[in-house]
DNA sequence: CGCACCACAATTTTT
DNA sequence: TTGTGGTGCG
């Protein structure tokens, strides 16, 4: 009843393929929901001609006077919730999707598959990774790991990394796996080819695989080749999955590459009810493998595909999304969409030159403090910029206004080394075959286990063609390992009593094990440096997190809190409640939504950035990216640019974007100085030294000079409902359960919940989100 | 082993 | 400007 005309026919067309053009903030969300509810209430009755088309209020009215019932009438094959598969494509958009179903269906939303590609195709192989030569409990790789190894391969076979750099490789090697070659094809492809580049990477792409292998382990891309070679290649297989996927959902279709195409097409069954929302004009990860083609071809791939578009916008004002609209219309490769909004003109667009990007930040906080002034909350604010290099200054003049923020993006918390290093522990106990894991941590803390020796016994384990770990383990039957053999022996020992240690018990009680007795934290809180000190905070962090998974998935094998932490990004742990400004990318921004949104570095050669000044196809990408940004805003739109800019030390002064010469003026209020970029002359200057625009000068350190020591870790994902909320007095005595005892110094209500803060026995003082942390506090 | 020093390069990154 | 990776020395 709440839904337009539009959303209504994309909730009711289930039979059959669909396309759903969804404009930015057009309810697409709304619509995946209401379409799940649907199946699961009526199957197919809103689609057939079982159910007469012409129903209407007076009818249903009639049927439930007259029989008491009602909905059993409109019900044609209601589905079951385990025969829907709804991907999109982060965690937190998942999370999010379920917990929106929980609210309206209750329980029986939980069998709804709604999870990520990668998700969906761990689940899917550990089932069947054994036919693929893996076990069932495979690892997975993330890119840092992927990097490591190729360096590794450089190193053992001595190439030269100066000419082909590992990242660059491994970028073909990411393009081979997108377009479905696997390592054997695409080495056979490149013997009978003359490209010599092509041949070399084909070796080193076999020798990463080979290892892989035997390593059990897959990277991001392997995750997605292998669950489409086991369905490609095993009928029972496919079978199983199309029988059971009655209904197939894909959100943000723009963004699939090719590999995603094929696992989509493979999963959905004969009857092709396979429905995928997405916006073409919002399509910006072309260079992550994203083929845009994928939604624009849609309708080739399924015949008899329906489409619909979704163009009533819920978010922006009038002006914003005219903006928007005449921005994205200078693109040519797309399908054509205009959004409309029943929201009235609003505010003007501020186009604002600043003198330079110190000018920038300071226009940016001075705007804030007004508004805040005026009532808005610090989370209505979003600050986007091209790249993260730009954060600093606007980072800075917001720290010495003292506006709080917060970053998304950057390091993520398991990213840091110290964190990797406790987890290549975990995941080494788990499959003490990763060679790359281990040598992360054979020396880590330090047990007098050189380079040198470690070489030695990789160069052992290539000729033998046996794991690292075997040929340590045996280290004494080697006379060129014999002067540190007992220490190799020594250690191959306590990673098997770590194994053995895991077989039966919970990830808490083995993160225990391994920080105990490998003394890792001892060896930093030893170093008392404050970055060490940091590094000490994270690893305990990384406790919570692994309590945390515990809880919330009841799963206490190690396996699945490995899987889970390598899906995981920085954007799942983005938390709208605590009141501060957002920084983030343009690219991290989709999917959001902000009161007032700064777009600073509106620069040519920023945004549009440098490398995509000499391409049509890459321009019009970032004319998608620009347009992005731009149907963030919901009130409030600020373009900002400077006439100068610092960046990576050097000083330039860039022209305006084009991108604000493409919004028409009877949309934007422009302030600009005569004469600068492209813009027409006779605009006013406003000069951004206002009275009131400047605050007291405070020195403050940006992210970059601070980093080790105010990481701010691991926040939980605040998913569902509030678990049982616990009181808490200051001066109370409490324990948690990764910090131990402690005494409630201080309670701050926040944004609808606690800011606790606690000074532990031992852990020292530690500041709380009560929602969050509650469930690991006792009295 | 750990540190100091230097050269080098830097879009964007849902997994 | 900044982080990173390599090298060489005590």
């Amino acid at each position: 009843m709440s839904l337009n005309p539009m959303q209504r026919r994309a909730v009711m067309a289930t039979e059959g393929p669909l396309l759903v053009l969804a404009g930015a903030g057009s309810g697409k969300t709304t619509v995946l929901i209401r379409r799940i509810e649907n199946l699961m209430r009526f199957g197919r009755g809103s689609d057939c001609n079982l159910v007469p088309r012409d129903i209407n209020e007076d009818m249903i009215k009639a049927l439930k006077t007259r029989t008491g019932r009602c909905e059993e009438y409109a019900q044609v094959l209601p589905v079951s919730p385990w025969q829907i598969l709804a991907i999109t494509f982060t965690n937190k958009a998942a999370d999010e999707l379920k917990a929106r179903l929980e609210a309206s269906l209750g329980e029986a939303a939980l069998d709804i598959w709604a999870c990520t590609f990668h998700s969906a195709c761990v689940r899917m192989l550990r089932r069947d990774a054994d036919r693929l030569g893996f076990s069932k409990s495979f690892t997975i790789y993330d890119t840092q790991d992927s990097v490591s190894l190729i360096k590794q391969i450089f190193k053992d076979k001595n190439i030269d990394d100066k000419k082909l750099s590992p990242k660059q490789i491994l970028s073909v090697i990411s393009k081979a796996k997108t377009a479905n070659r696997t390592a054997e094809e695409y080495y056979r492809e490149a013997q009978s080819s003359d490209d010599l580049l092509m041949q070399k990477v084909s070796e080193i792409y076999s020798e990463y695989s080979r290892r892989m292998k035997s390593a059990d382990s897959m990277d991001f891309d392997d995750l997605l080749l292998y669950t489409v070679r086991l369905l490609q290649g095993n009928e029972d297989v496919r079978d199983y999955w199309q029988n059971r996927f009655k209904y197939v959902l894909i959100d943000e279709y723009q963004d699939t590459n090719f590999l995603q195409y094929l696992f989509a097409s493979l999963v959905t069954g004969r009857e092709n009810n396979i429905c995928v929302v997405g916006d073409d004009d919002q399509s910006i990860y072309k260079f992550r493998g994203a083929t845009i083609e994928n939604i624009l071809g849609f309708e080739d791939n399924y015949e008899n595909c329906r489409t619909i578009r979704l163009e009533q916008n819920y978010r922006s004002t009038g002006h914003i999304l005219a903006a928007a609209n005449s921005v994205i219309s200078n693109n040519y490769g797309r399908k054509g969409k205009n959004l409309w909004t029943e929201k009235g003109n609003g505010e003007l667009v501020t186009v604002y030159c600043c003198d330079n990007e110190r000018d920038e930040g300071q226009y940016v906080a001075g705007q804030i403090i007004a508004m805040n002034r005026d009532g808005d909350n610090f989370r209505d604010f979003a600050v986007l910029y091209r790249m993260n290099a730009q954060s600093n200054s606007i980072e800075y003049a917001l720290k010495r206004n003292g506006i709080p923020y917060r970053i998304i993006g950057g390091t993520r918390f398991f990213d840091r080394a110290e964190v990797k290093d406790v987890l290549a522990y975990m995941n080494v106990s788990a499959a003490p075959n990763d060679d790359l894991r281990l040598e992360r941590i054979i020396n880590m803390p330090p047990r007098g286990i050189g380079a040198k020796t470690v070489d030695t016994a990789r160069s052992i384990a290539v000729q033998t063609g046996k794991s690292l770990f075997e040929i340590i383990s045996a280290a004494d039957r080697y006379p060129e390992l014999a002067r540190s053999a007992t220490r190799l022996m020594q250690f191959g020992e306590m990673i098997r009593s770590f194994a053995a240690f895991a077989e039966n018990n919970g990830t808490d009680a083995i993160y225990d094990e391994i920080v105990e007795k490998t003394g890792y934290l001892t060896y930093l809180e030893g170093k008392n440096t404050p970055e060490d000190t940091a590094r000490a905070e994270n690893v305990k962090e990384l406790k919570t997190s692994v309590l945390t998974y515990m809880e919330e998935s009841g799963d206490e094998t190690l396996d699945g809190y490995l899987a889970n932490i390598a899906l995981y990004t920085d954007l799942d742990n983005y938390d709208s409640d605590s009141d501060a400004v957002t920084l983030m990318t343009v690219h991290s921004s989709k999917g959001l939504e902000f009161k007032t949104v700064f777009v600073t570095g509106m620069e040519e050669t920023i945004f549009p950035g440098m490398s995509s000044l000499t391409s049509q196809e890459d321009l019009e990408e970032e004319r998608r990216l620009c347009y992005v940004a731009i149907t963030r805003a919901k009130t409030k739109l600020f373009l900002l640019c400077a006439r100068q800019r610092l960046i990576f030390g050097r000083t330039n002064a860039n022209r305006v974007s084009r991108f604000i010469d493409e919004i028409p003026e009877e949309h934007v209020h422009k302030y600009i100085p005569r004469g600068y970029g492209y813009s027409e002359p006779g605009f006013d200057y406003y000069s951004p030294r206002t009275a009131g625009d400047y605050y007291e000068y405070t020195p403050v350190k940006t992210r970059t000079e601070q980093r080790t020591q105010e990481r701010s870790a691991y926040t939980p994902p605040a998913r569902k409902a509030a678990p049982a909320q616990i009181t808490l007095e200051p001066g109370e005595r409490v324990t948690h359960k990764a910090f131990g005892p402690g005494t409630v110094s201080k309670l701050t209500p926040m944004g609808g919940d606690f800011l606790v803060e606690i000074n532990f026995d031992g852990a020292g003082p530690k500041k709380l989100m009560l929602r969050a942390a509650g469930q690991f506090i006792t009295k």
